[in-house]
DNA sequence: TATTGTTATACTCTATAACTATA
DNA sequence: TATAGTTATAGAGTATAACAATA
């Protein structure tokens, strides 16, 4: 493609001036690539990194409720019953209800949520060693250090 | 609150596991941190950070076209055009028609539009203070050349 | 034929309010 | 009164297909 030069203040495709010094913007970015590349490597599996953090979740906290689980996945209550829903209609987890309060919820892995979840957790270590094969294991460490220090809120 | 202890393989309140290891969750949720924070700070002007890196792009490159606008901010362009309608009847941007070539239109901030942008930069870099307070200069710059070694895709 | 901008559409994610049943 | 789960709904982001005008 050749370059048109016929607009008064036309510059060369820099990327974007203020906008690439952008933390935040650099951030949002690279979490697309991820997300990205991640969806290609679920597909075959049919993951989304939500449905996956929910099962790694549920996993690593059998019997957790939907409260607890949508608090530390940062998932509101009622975003999260559709997707519970889902994972229970595909027979990935299964809800028994709490018999010492009968509001709650338990959620657990079913036979073929772990099969599947081990399945997953191979293709997502090839997900991020893929994505990642540029960094050294210090230099992850270190990224995962830094991003701890965003703030909160 | 007390904990229960009334479910069998109940866990004490760990993270969970694998996930938090993985740099690509960890770099979802510290982007939705920066977002969050970042809606926050823009609510008074009405920017959300699509609307601003689009400005900020504009600005950079006056006369851009739409479609070169899009491939450099990762959106594609049928999702552009509402956007740029958003922009264009708040009279930030104007398109204006390309002599040249009568499919291309070329974007320009108005003169509110650049008012308005040199605001929000200083709200953008004060929030950017903020969120990013915990790290010093040079662990700013090893986060951004970390975010670059991350696969391109 | 290919490209620019556009319309239409659909799916996911996110946010809020209100309901029910329990506590 | 408060909490767990649910329903309904609306806004925003993202993806694809197809069209008109122009190259």
């Amino acid at each position: 493609m050749i370059a048109k030069r016929n607009v008064a203040m036309a510059r060369p495709p820099e990327p974007a001036g203020l906008l690439d010094n952008l933390v935040g913007y650099r951030l949002r970015r690279a979490s697309a690539r991820m997300m990205s590349h991640f969806l290609m490597t679920m597909e075959p599996l049919g993951l989304r990194p939500v449905l996956f953090a929910m099962l790694e979740t549920i996993r690593a906290q059998p019997g957790i409720i939907q409260q607890a689980l949508g608090t530390q996945l940062g998932i509101q209550r009622a975003n999260l019953v559709p997707l519970i829903n889902e994972l229970t209609s595909r027979d990935l987890i299964e809800r028994r209800a709490d018999p010492s309060d009968r509001r709650a919820l338990r959620l657990f892995l079913t036979g073929e949520g772990g099969r599947l979840l081990e399945e997953a957790e191979l293709l997502v270590l090839r997900h991020e060693e893929d994505m990642l094969e540029q960094l050294s294991p210090a230099e992850r460490r270190t990224l995962l250090a830094l991003l701890d220090k965003i703030k909160a809120d």
